[in-house]
DNA sequence: CGTCGGAAGT
DNA sequence: TACTTCCGAC
């Protein structure tokens, strides 16, 4: 299904979105840039190649213009960020009719009007397809087509997935070790299709990333999940029941339960992705996370193993409480669609080899320890920063979007042969991304306009405007 | 109530 | 494939 005719046409664009940037809350990490990229790796054992092509790739949506020329990224739409507006609304579809746009658009409606509690965006099931604009990101030209790409080209090119493999916690190293599982996973699709259809199937995160997501959610993080030592990877389900509800949302899995997701993270013990903290309930370790994870500042308890629970530190939560149906979750509500998916089917061409080991274990997290490296770091695709909407409302970084970056990359990646100039244009991008976090704050409004050169087939020449604006916080209100 | 895996189902 | 469901056992 790619369209690769198109890409001869004018090119064009796509915009993206995202508010990577805009949280500023949180911390650690570099730049957006550095987020997305990230996204990819994780040193899992085993498996973790299959998770690598299995990063999915957010869907782009790219765009022709007749005239072939730039985009323009402008930031208007900011002003509404609000929850539910329609930023959306910008986007005009030509006639292009293909029922692909309209089902991004679709989505993407549907994404931005979840308003209802429940909304969280951690649904994202359709986050794979497309990409809400957010702050500041205009979709300008009628909208062609969609395309579904692989980060992790990009990743390559920019060179930066990192993840970073932790320690085990604590005794128990139980070699568990399977081994059997050899097997490759099928690459159906190369990636850049996308699945028609029905938007909101097939995109889902896996439980791993969910939790990921979560723990890097200011509505969710100290609340139903948060980092017990997230240094070490460490994190505690505050909230089980919260926490399987949302899973199970997400899953649309209605009765989904704790029990349930519970003996899924328990089958993450023998793929290496998680290990539990023996002594302590409800809590587990990422053998491995993404090295630009975001931590929600103030979630971290603190670190001791050990031992004791929280007395009195967190208090399950109210909202559970009633029964009110399914309510509890409502914090969660926006989450952003923006992350990184890795979408069960489609993936890149290729394939890794695989190992099985599944010693999780060994690693270190941030630290460059002595021998961190000795397994070999898996890379697996994640998510990286989910937060979006809800929780970042109001400062509005940069308008280069992670996502612009991404999606500039991936068209890059698509055509072979090609991509310099796009390239070089990810990398301006990139840096911009880097300078407006840096300044962020001061910049008030500028406006950034980027020539892409033409580059042979796809991409014609383009011109970029970014605009760079405070947003104006006006209305975003969340809480 | 949580945790653990096997087994079967999706 | 990645869980989901169910289950007996601790």
């Amino acid at each position: 299904m790619v369209d690769q005719q198109h890409q001869k046409q004018d090119f064009l664009v796509l915009t993206a979105v995202s508010n990577c940037l805009k949280r500023r809350g949180q911390v650690t990490t570099t730049g957006p840039l550095a987020a997305y990229t990230s996204s990819s790796r994780i040193e899992t054992v085993k498996k973790r190649k299959q998770l690598d092509e299995h990063l999915a790739s957010p869907a782009v949506i790219v765009e022709q213009v007749p005239h072939s020329h730039l985009l323009s990224y402008s930031g208007l739409a900011c002003e509404q960020t609000h929850t539910d507006d329609h930023l959306l609304t910008t986007v005009e579809c030509s006639e292009s009719g293909d029922e692909e746009t309209m089902e991004t658009l679709v989505a993407a409606e549907t994404l931005l009007n979840m308003d209802s509690p429940e909304s969280l965006s951690l649904d994202q099931q359709h986050y794979t397809q497309l990409y809400v604009p957010s702050l500041g990101d205009v979709i300008t030209s009628p909208v062609t087509h969609q395309l579904m790409v692989s980060v992790e080209d990009i990743v390559g090119a920019l060179g930066q997935p990192q993840w970073v493999t932790l320690q085990r916690e604590t005794v128990a190293e139980q070699p568990k070790k399977r081994g059997k599982k050899s097997k490759r996973p099928e690459s159906p699709t190369p990636d850049i299709t996308f699945k028609r259809g029905k938007y909101s199937k097939g995109n889902t995160l896996y439980l791993w990333q969910f939790l990921i997501e979560l723990l890097q959610d200011r509505q969710a993080c100290p609340r139903y999940i948060k980092w017990t030592n997230r240094h070490a990877g460490i994190f505690k389900l505050v909230n089980s029941k919260a926490v399987a509800r949302l899973w199970g949302k997400h899953k649309n899995k209605p009765d989904m339960n704790y029990e349930t997701m519970g003996r899924a993270l328990r089958y993450y013990y023998q793929r290496g992705i998680l290990n539990k903290v023996e002594g302590q309930r409800l809590v587990y370790q990422f053998a491995s996370l993404p090295k630009d994870m975001v931590f929600i500042s103030g979630d971290e308890d603190q670190e001791d193993q050990g031992n004791h629970e929280d007395g009195g530190d967190v208090p399950d939560d109210p909202e559970e409480s009633p029964p009110s149906s399914d309510q509890s979750l409502y914090d969660l509500a926006s989450y952003e669609h923006s992350f990184p998916p890795l979408p069960p089917s489609s993936r890149p061409g290729y394939q890794r080899s695989r190992q099985s080991s599944c010693s999780p274990a060994t690693a270190q997290w941030h630290q460059p320890g002595p021998e961190s490296e000795s397994r070999s770091p898996a890379q697996r695709r994640t998510v990286l920063r989910p937060l979006g909407g809800s929780l970042i409302q109001q400062q509005h970084l940069p308008i280069v979007s992670a996502e612009m970056l991404r999606t500039l990359q991936n068209v890059q990646s698509l055509q072979t042969g090609q991509h310099g100039s796009v390239f070089r244009t990810a990398q301006l991008l990139g840096s911009m991304c880097e300078r407006q976090a840096a300044t962020a704050e001061q910049t008030t409004s500028q406006i950034v306009t980027l020539q892409l050169q033409p580059v042979t087939c796809p991409v014609k020449q383009g011109k970029l405007e970014v605009k760079t604006e405070e947003a104006p916080n006006s209305g975003l209100t969340r809480e």
